[in-house]
DNA sequence: TGCGATTAGATCGCGCACGATTAAATATAT
DNA sequence: ATATATTTAATCGTGCGCGATCTAATCGCA
């Protein structure tokens, strides 16, 4: 029994709400990053890897992506010269990713972006992070719904 | 003078919450909507279109889409005995677009999946509507941020 | 009437996202 | 010690999303 009904209009729907104001924040984000020749993503690993080095497993766990996404994203980056990927000698199947120091410079570089993103939400910064910490308890939500096993609030 | 900080890592970025957000939905859905041979956007389409034929461009709106995304997503659709696309004969320019019984059909199937996209979110139904209105009202300003002209607000 | 501007879709190229599969390195179990 | 299982990246195919461009139909206006 659920205390809810079927919605008819894609306008009513979260999931939908959430997939148009993800488009809406990318076309913002845009042409930000265009002219340093970034796109979202990488602009998301450029700030994962900032401070630290990272198996790209390590990094996909922490920007929500796979191999399958993160190699060919990565040689990207490595072709423009912004992060390197080098094994690690004590185990051959992990890919340490990290930074050059073109990629630290263009970081230091893109940190004017985020007061643009800010302005361009049109919100207090209180209701910015408090709709945030919404969205990722929505986001815990989904994530546990979909693996059960790895609840931290269930192992006793 | 922005009364902001500049934050280090991209778990603390709204941008990011809602990237992360969106790719969780999506997998919550993707298991969903594989055994009526959907993707996300194809359901969007099909809630859409369920009670009206709109002109390409028109869907496009309603959904954030362009023709560039739309036509070879339409084609699939098509493809699939879903959508029938057929040119206006009052402007020959104009695409109309529309579902087929078939995909008046499946939409009734899939009537069931919102059930359990409710139950995954783990939140009761009035914060959901809420976290959506706020969702939207960013998405609003994101838009009006990039195209200021169309902005009702500010039109006498 | 005719011609330049506008509008609507379609097409192309690139990058992201992901399911499925593969190959290699390491861990384990016997 | 060796066979088996697991872990880690890489690869492949498909579909979305979008900037840029193209063609065709329509509109506007002199």
């Amino acid at each position: 029994m659920h205390m809810s009904r079927y919605v008819e209009s894609p306008a009513e729907m979260l999931c939908f709400s959430l997939y148009a104001a993800d488009h809406a924040m990318g076309r913002v984000y845009r042409p930000l990053l265009e002219p340093f020749g970034l796109t979202y993503p990488q602009y998301i690993v450029l700030m994962e890897l900032a401070d630290q080095t990272l198996p790209l497993r390590a990094l996909g766990a922490a920007v929500g992506l796979e191999s399958n996404t993160l190699t060919p994203l990565l040689k990207r980056m490595q072709a423009g010269g912004l992060v390197e990927r080098r094994r690690n000698p004590e185990d051959e199947r992990a890919l340490m990713v990290s930074l050059t120091d073109k990629g630290r410079a263009l970081r230091e570089e893109t940190k004017s972006i985020q007061a643009c993103v800010f302005e361009a939400t049109g919100l207090p910064l209180a209701e910015l992070a408090a709709l945030r910490d919404k969205i990722n308890q929505l986001r815990g939500n989904l994530q546990r719904s979909l693996d059960p096993k790895k609840d931290p609030a269930k192992t006793p």
